[in-house]
DNA sequence: CCCTTGACTATCT
DNA sequence: GAGATAGCCAAGG
């Protein structure tokens, strides 16, 4: 195929899967750590291409919000994949992870 | 080749 | 904080 693809895909899925759990990465986080710096947009085409399941819901805006529009089928549905993980919302904004307690809020759930 | 489309981002008002 | 604007870059029509 000689598309562009190639590397790029490899390295997104690679940089997407070793999100931890209970945080998240920006478009352009990503793209940088994949070696490719204003690839933010190709992003999201890389993992849709990917053969297997990705973390994509780690995936976020540079402003921590989802990139989905608000109500839709897919907004919900990583939202509340991250919150299974114990990643909190404040309004649309994701909740600046405070520590590296994940697995306790996964285990536990929220406190506070 | 031109135009449009995105799971985008940075900057300005 | 929300909207507008201008960059960004591959893909597909």
């Amino acid at each position: 195929m000689s598309k562009f693809h190639d590397e790029f895909d490899q390295k997104v899925w690679s940089v997407v899967s070793s999100i931890p759990g209970g945080q998240v990465m920006g478009y352009g986080e990503v793209a940088r750590a994949a070696g490719f710096p204003r690839y933010s947009r190709m992003v999201s085409s890389a993992m849709s291409r990917s053969p297997e399941p990705l973390p994509w819901y780690r995936v976020v805006k540079s402003d921590r919000t989802l990139a989905f529009e608000q109500g839709s089928e897919s907004y919900r549905e990583q939202a509340q994949l991250l919150k299974q993980e114990g990643v909190r919302f404040e309004g649309k904004k994701i909740v600046a992870q405070p520590r590296g307690d994940n697995l306790d809020k996964i285990l536990w759930g929220p406190q506070d």
